[in-house]
DNA sequence: GACGAGTATAGGACAAGTCCCATAAAAATC
DNA sequence: GATTTTTATGGGACTTGTCCTATACTCGTC
């Protein structure tokens, strides 16, 4: 659902179109909070006309296809505030770099490290993207007033956190291995069901 | 792609049957990693079957259905090591809170500061029972000796911080919304499309 | 004794997300 | 001049995850 509201929201800002949404909101301003395919923007925005909650107009153009501009209607403006209000239980936790050191025991100790190594790398990357987005003045679609500018910023600011938790995490689990870790217990392997 | 190795791991520590997957690692051991529904576990390990990953055997019981026990094959064995060792890049960031925050701006402060306060309670929630988690003896599904008990333990490290950070995150929000977010723009409401 | 909880498996329907392809032409780059 | 990138939409196939149902017997509670 909440890919849904999130272009509800983005459309209340400003009309746009499918590729809009897809290339300024989703892989711009809001990747720190929701990221969505191509063809899961498209087939949501039919989904929401379908139910009226947004409305289109082609805008035609030379050379390239007509630009599906959309809107939001009083009754998607109505939705999007709806679901502001309803709350939600936090959503499960699913972290496939978790799982895989939880799994690790069969890897020796240079393996899992050279694994969170790894790791550790990208949410630096990440980590540094952040900061570049928060140096830099508000997108125009992420806010439109002061506001808007400000809930941005926190948004943000949870991200860098929360990128930042991963990162020390990371390295108390180095230096734990630096120490080494447990050796591992010859397991029984016998092959019969 | 995750999910069917967190079967093979769990399988390669105990063979075990759907139900005890469900119940004692994804409900229990493995609940701050990685999530299951019933109707997933059962499935994945039919694909696992066809596969020639696990091989099953049913044992009877009185007035119960049979017990379907799952065992990790040679091959499933290799399949988990492979994985361990595949470098993947991090998860795209979903967060319906954050998503919440971003699109907020409608609400008065006192609603987005009850939003958040409600969440702030969730993941204290969550907290307490991570806490409870590293506090008691370590799951037989989660580890079958001391390294992977380490290994263990560092997962619930890294959700406690993650926790952590969240709430952290919400307790500067507040504050700042105590202080007074920027009032809204008039937003201009025209329904033409 | 009815009723719910626990043990155990499995199916259907559907929503959400990923990946890959096709079309089409302008503009930028090599 | 050829190739790649950008702008723009949309379809198909598939995997993942959620929810709800059915079956069937035991055991403990009200």
């Amino acid at each position: 659902m909440t890919l849904e509201h999130a272009i509800l929201g983005f459309l209340e800002r400003e009309p746009m179109t499918g590729y809009d949404l897809k290339t300024r909101c989703f892989d711009g301003a809001a990747g720190h909070v929701w990221t969505a395919d191509q063809a899961q923007v498209y087939r949501t925005l039919e989904r929401l006309s379908e139910r009226g909650l947004v409305r289109s107009r082609a805008v035609p153009q030379r050379g390239k296809p007509d630009r599906r501009l959309y809107r939001i209607t009083t009754k998607g403006r109505e939705a999007l505030l709806a679901w502001l209000r309803r709350p939600e239980a936090p959503t499960a936790v699913r972290d496939p770099l978790l799982m895989r050191v939880f799994m690790a025991g069969d890897l020796p100790d240079t393996e899992i490290a050279g694994l969170l190594t790894q790791a550790r790398d990208d949410y630096q990357v990440r980590l540094e993207t952040l900061r570049a987005e928060a140096a830099a003045p508000v997108p125009s679609c992420a806010a439109t007033d002061a506001r808007g500018a400000e809930l941005y910023r926190m948004t943000l600011g949870a991200a860098m956190a929360g990128t930042r938790a991963v990162i020390d995490w990371i390295d108390d689990c180095m230096e734990r291995i630096s120490r080494g870790l447990p050796p591992a217990s010859p397991q029984v392997t016998g092959e019969g069901v």
